[in-house]
DNA sequence: TCCTTATATAATCGTTTGATTATATTAAGA
DNA sequence: TCTTAATATAATCAAACGATTATATAAGGA
């Protein structure tokens, strides 16, 4: 793992929004309209949130007809994964049963 | 562990400088003037990086007579444990005898 | 006590970040 | 094909960040 690759998944993580998406997304894929309402931001900064999280390696996306799902990616680095643990721990996810809502 | 001291943490490991700092405590105590040559940054610049790194409990400070000497704190959380271990495998350590130069 | 040295704080400034609104794209359905 | 719905991109802007220079603080030594 190189020292630009640990930056850019820092700086992915950092930022309370993020870690809200990847707490949501422990437990299995979400679409894209379900962070609206979860995290009550616009629609653009969500996407925008999403697009740091994939850039950095964190995150893959599944189109499904007009909706998008994004899922937490393979092989997921230790400090990734570590943050995803503690969050476990840490935050209630506030997507229950995001999978039936889209 | 609660979300506002991750996030906090993650922004203070979430820049080059301060990794490099870390990669340098890794092997003990170094003190401020060391920093400056190593990062070739100024030292008021070095100083707020040491002070954000302090705020966030990764690096805790001890006076020596006229220099201040930084050391990891005692009970690192997990995540500044994990990217501390990524960096050993990482980056080279620019700071070699950095404790006989002060 | 005065001067020097190491470090911290204050003020400033250009860049990055995270939000918004407006617009473009793309797929589904009438 | 036209409209609607979900998402992405562009433009914009205020706030945070990371650097600098200037100044303050504090400890040691002549």
């Amino acid at each position: 793992m190189d020292i630009q690759l640990m930056e850019k998944q820092l700086k992915a993580l950092a930022d309370s929004n993020r870690l809200k998406v990847l707490s949501c997304l422990k437990s299995g894929e979400v679409c894209v309209c379900d962070f609206v309402d979860v995290l009550g931001i616009s629609q653009p900064a969500v996407s925008q949130h999403l697009r740091k999280l994939k850039e950095a390696g964190i995150v893959t996306e599944r189109k499904r007809g007009t909706w998008k799902h994004y899922r937490l990616a393979e092989g997921l680095t230790p400090i990734v994964q570590t943050v995803i643990d503690e969050l476990e721990a840490t935050m209630a996810c506030q997507c229950s049963s995001v999978e039936a809502s889209c």
